[in-house]
DNA sequence: ACACATTGCTGACTTAAGTCAGACATATGC
DNA sequence: GCATATGTCTGACTTAAGTCAGCAATGTGT
């Protein structure tokens, strides 16, 4: 019985191959076959224009068209030229489509309750899952500007003020920082950016600017299923990027020495080190770069 | 965006079934359907029973029965009748058979050896596809007596001593310990047990005996992906067992005092504190339960 | 205005997968 | 020894999925 990498791996596969492939014959639950299902909930989810359908699912022009038609037999769908060009046609779902919709929605959701409520360790499990799925998809991680008071961002931030809780020997209270205005960090200002992979937010930096062209890089952060993949890299670079585009020249930061990892980042792409700019409390570490 | 457990698991769905979907697909890369390719892999699996066959891969006695054909007319398979029943038969891979079986290996083997290659945390990501791979299929941990020097047991062993190593504040080296002869945990003076999932051997136990009515537990090991499924307690009950089977009516154990899960396993499962029984150096908590 | 490209649609076809009923040989219990 | 159960196989059928060629409507460049 081998135990190597390998065997691990073509044992996820196993498992993976029969819990999905549950999941697939489930969508058979309500009586459609598969390809229907499947177009209908890239109709649900917004992907009615019907090349835009053919992309995304990879099918053939020809069998879209007629699961189309069954599905409009089915009165779940309707179908009217793009208003732009008369050669293309867009999908739309009807009123017992949206229904439809929904209810395979609530089926998947069930399922994805279902395994949560059966597995004991579900925190576990779902940063397991987290993990898995960067590592399969990780091309995709895209860098959005965000607003820092959209869900995606605060979801990065509240993770990185429990981890800075955890990290600084001294603990970290957000109300004794000082918590940047969320104009501070959006256009014309500033910038907050976020790093999503596959609807994901699994990283955020923020830029704080005043109107000058001093500006401040604040709350970097990675998630830990996204560490090791330069992906704080990108973040910065991102973050330089967006400053030079408002016309800034230069860059300060503060840190704390117990984030090994950020302060060696800031070393290895230009940063450098220089004296305290400001009083709050949790910083040990101040760096500047000019750009 | 949300960002719930569900929405997350979810996301794993998508990016596995994409993964996992190019998977099944290159099974077609040898010219051959996904089902006939299936067979093959159980037959070289040694599932050549045709019951068995059938019952592993969920098919239709008549659709199996087709597909065998089907690889007995490419010549990498023969059936014959089973030996001690003459209405079964067991399919078994030709010399061609054998080859293209291990083309198959190969190419699995290849894309997970890619895998890693291509993701710069391998371990982590192991150890999160051990996880998810155990709490999707955790109906079907098996405890099965092994041979104390079997690969699976000797994987437990290591992975075991090399965590006592990290949670004794004084280290672990085996060498000091009494390790105990593989004679005295196999029939008939003792019993090692193992937990396995899937093929991957996930925790163990020892029954240390010497021929008389008193054994000791040793080597209690459940690795981390598999903690919190209760299989600790799965792994005693089956030792108890084991030893009641051998007429042995005191148990025995050592402990330490950093290990306090298993302690509280053993104060909730009618053992005692006894007086130390032994002069290993590494054990300060003794326990006894009566049958 | 014309040739040509693009888009979606339809009909005819193929392949894979699976279901069902019944045939046939072999085992098992009484 | 006989009725019944079990295991495998075959033939006839269905469904899902996908491919391919060609058609009709619409857009674009010259």
């Amino acid at each position: 019985m081998p135990i190597d990498a390998i065997s691990r791996i073509r044992r996820f596969n196993r498992a993976v191959t029969a819990a999905v492939g549950a999941l697939d014959t489930s969508f058979l639950g309500r009586g459609r076959p598969l390809g229907a299902a499947r177009v209908l909930n890239a109709i649900g989810h917004g992907r009615g224009d019907v090349a835009t359908l053919r992309d995304y699912l990879g099918l053939d022009s020809g069998l879209t068209s007629r699961l189309l038609r069954g599905l409009e037999e089915e009165g779940l769908v309707v179908t009217l030229p793009h208003p732009s060009d008369a050669r293309r046609r867009v999908a739309a779902l009807t009123e017992a489509g949206r229904k439809e919709f929904s209810a395979y929605e609530a089926l998947s959701n069930g399922q994805a309750a279902d395994l949560m409520a059966r597995f004991p360790r579900g925190d576990d499990l779902l940063r397991a899952m987290d993990l898995v799925a960067t590592a399969f998809g990780r091309e995709g991680i895209a860098i959005e500007e965000a607003d820092p008071r959209s869900d995606a961002a605060v979801h990065c931030l509240t993770e990185y003020y429990a981890e800075l809780g955890r990290r600084l020997s001294t603990g970290f209270d957000v109300a004794l920082s000082r918590d940047p205005e969320a104009a501070d960090m959006m256009r014309p200002r500033g910038a907050f950016l976020v790093a999503v992979s596959d609807g994901l937010p699994v990283g955020c930096v923020g830029l704080k600017g005043k109107g000058g062209e001093v500006a401040e890089i604040k709350r970097l952060w990675v998630c830990p299923s996204a560490r090791g993949l330069g992906l704080a890299r990108r973040l910065m670079e991102a973050a330089e990027a967006a400053a030079r585009d408002l016309g800034i020249t230069t860059l300060r930061l503060d840190s704390n020495s117990a984030l090994t990892e950020a302060l060696q980042l800031y070393r290895r792409t230009g940063w450098i080190e220089i004296e305290r700019f400001n009083d709050d409390p949790y910083p040990d570490f101040f760096f500047e770069k000019r750009m």
